[in-house]
DNA sequence: CTCGCGATTTAAAGCGCTTTAAAGGTGTGG
DNA sequence: CCACACCTTTAAAGCGCTTTAAATCGCGAG
């Protein structure tokens, strides 16, 4: 009996039960003008009654419009999970359903996308994909895609993405601000992402006229980074006072190097992420760190997508979202020695926001 | 242009090039009898040329069958991210396609299996429901529901779980046989499964005859419940020896908190978690823990979808998989006082497996 | 009592693909 | 040279729903 019951009720059962046609009911359905309020109330009654849902597939492939957008992702990222919460909020709102597809080690973002055009979504919205950027120009050639959290510049695509430059930057400032000079950054690797956040350091130090205190550790986006870096950090002999890194995984991996090495955090060195992903949140990490405007980013997604659909525009948007520095208590004045330079530096920087 | 370049190729258009009906290039790419090798490989060659891709809706609606699993998450969730993955592979291998659907805070799962169910998913897979028990039955005498990693019996559901008593007990024994008889176990809340992993804790205590020495420190799911038990443990006259919690991330919290304290894992106290979660896995954590199968899960998972629509199977069934204890560095014998305990201990249980 | 008109409802044509009975061609044995 | 069997291909009927032109129905106006 599971399972198998009885067959679904479709419109054509709730029509016969109410001695109408299925067009009536397709009509009061969805809302159409028409029907009568008496009609309506009837077939909302034997709908109810029988227990009736439509059947997508069957109103897709009817409907002119799909309203469906298709979201591809990386299911094993935190930072992708909060974006698809956030993409589902900004999707309904705009009347869009959305449809998920994950890449996995054994299912590469072709496939991923492929299911997602095969199912009738009318755009796609891509997190971070890997996929070369001649393919995604041609895929944007065919289909609205929106490409979310990767720098690039395309004729056929809109990219939504986050100021990652601008946002070490931030951390910098903070950081200089609290008396800081010997600021050391730890590298995320290779990819554009890496790439502008390195140089967002890069460029901060030189602003604050610091170019002879950068040191960039090598790295990648994972917590080992963090452990190497740390390690490395503690071994020389002059320590930095403060650290910026790639990513929150990263920081959390070179809290716990440093906390293992007895160096205190923020006591003797700084320590900012890059994602303010939830365990950056926790009580005991409590890092300072950068937030890309989650929600911002998802509305965006979904706005240039819709525009897209409805015809609004053709030609391709770039949105470039402002990150946001979220002070926590990884960060502290340096001490003692480094307190006497910090007077200095403030004297000609902004005015510390600092207590 | 982007986006609305030129109409997608239909079946009908790739049959026009080709110069035979519909009927035919739809048998060519469903690879099914009939076609001759030369009508195959001018319809396969067109289908190429054109970037013919099925229109998966319209298909769906035409087949009887839509070979399509629905599968219910949180995305948030590492775990059930891994577990995603491995059902790509596993439903993939049945021949079926995977639509996923998460619950996010404003999408409650009642919505995330209505979507599922619309579109026209054949079988539901769900991880870790939190629905009533009687709204998943009524479901599940609809379709075929398999349930994953929630211990609950109903008539018309499948489920699908890991012997979450038997993985604590396999911790638990690990630890006596390395010598501790102090082990205590921070809980993970209310709950079923942390009702099991408790109880699978007790069961394993009284089991060493070590009924005693059980202590059970309240708890929640997240690193916050590790470092509240690390601060309860070291506040103590006498730590215990070894700590059992009840998962990777009160695990992770409460290796923080310990490592904050100065106390040294596994010199002081040795630490297990439960889940095997990547962060379990990084080399600077190295946490021993038990680890959950999600390939086996998996697997199980699609297979008893599978036969419900295979018509195999009508009645419902459990599958409890053996979790596994994985062995790394948070684990080791008790020093000095306890060492003294620890021949006694290993006389009477089975060969230690220390070095 | 007939007409015309607005308010409702319905009939029917798809949406793009699958599937199966039947048609069309070929080749073989009688 | 015909009948028959076999191999290919096609025609056509859906799958369940949407949508729009056209039909229907009242009803008050003329």
């Amino acid at each position: 009996m599971a399972g198998s019951a009885r067959r679904r009720p479709r419109l054509e059962d709730v029509a016969a039960r109410v001695g109408v046609s299925t067009g009536t009911v397709s009509l009061v359905l969805s809302n159409a003008p028409g029907p009568s309020a008496a009609t309506r109330e009837r077939v909302m009654a034997a709908a109810a009654e029988l227990g009736y849902r439509p059947d997508r597939t069957a109103s897709l492939l009817a409907r002119r419009r799909a309203h469906l957008l298709g979201v591809m992702l990386d299911v094993r990222s935190t930072f992708h999970a909060e974006l698809v919460a956030e993409l589902h909020d900004a999707a309904e709102a705009a009347g869009y359903d959305v449809l998920l597809s994950t890449v996995t080690p054994t299912r590469d973002s072709r496939r991923a996308i492929e299911t997602l055009v095969d199912s009738r979504c009318e755009a796609l919205v891509l997190l971070g994909p890997d996929a070369p950027t001649a393919r995604l120009t041609t895929l944007g050639e065919q289909i609205p895609v929106v490409v979310v959290g990767r720098r690039l510049r395309s004729a056929s695509l809109d990219v939504v993405r986050s100021a990652d430059d601008r946002g070490v930057a931030a951390a910098v400032d903070h950081l200089v601000d609290l008396g800081h000079r010997d600021i050391a950054y730890v590298d995320g690797g290779p990819g554009t992402i890496a790439t502008d956040r390195r140089s967002g350091y890069l460029r901060a130090m030189r602003r604050h006229g610091l170019d002879d205190r950068v040191r960039v550790l090598p790295g990648d986006p994972s917590e080992v980074a963090g452990t190497t870096a740390a390690r490395e950090l503690v071994g020389t002999g002059e320590p930095p006072t403060a650290v910026v890194t790639y990513n929150d995984r990263v920081a959390l991996g070179l809290l716990d190097g440093l906390l293992r090495a007895g160096v205190d955090v923020p006591g003797e060195v700084s320590v900012v992420g890059y994602d303010d992903s939830p365990s950056a949140q926790l009580p005991h990490v409590d890092l300072t760190t950068v937030s890309q405007d989650t929600r911002g980013q998802a509305e965006n997604a979904v706005r240039a997508a819709v525009e897209r659909l409805d015809g609004a525009r053709t030609t391709p948007r770039e949105v470039v979202l402002e990150p946001r520095l979220v002070v926590r208590r990884s960060t502290s004045a340096p001490r003692a020695r480094a307190r006497l330079t910090r007077s200095a530096v403030n004297g000609a920087a902004a005015p510390s926001t600092a207590p």
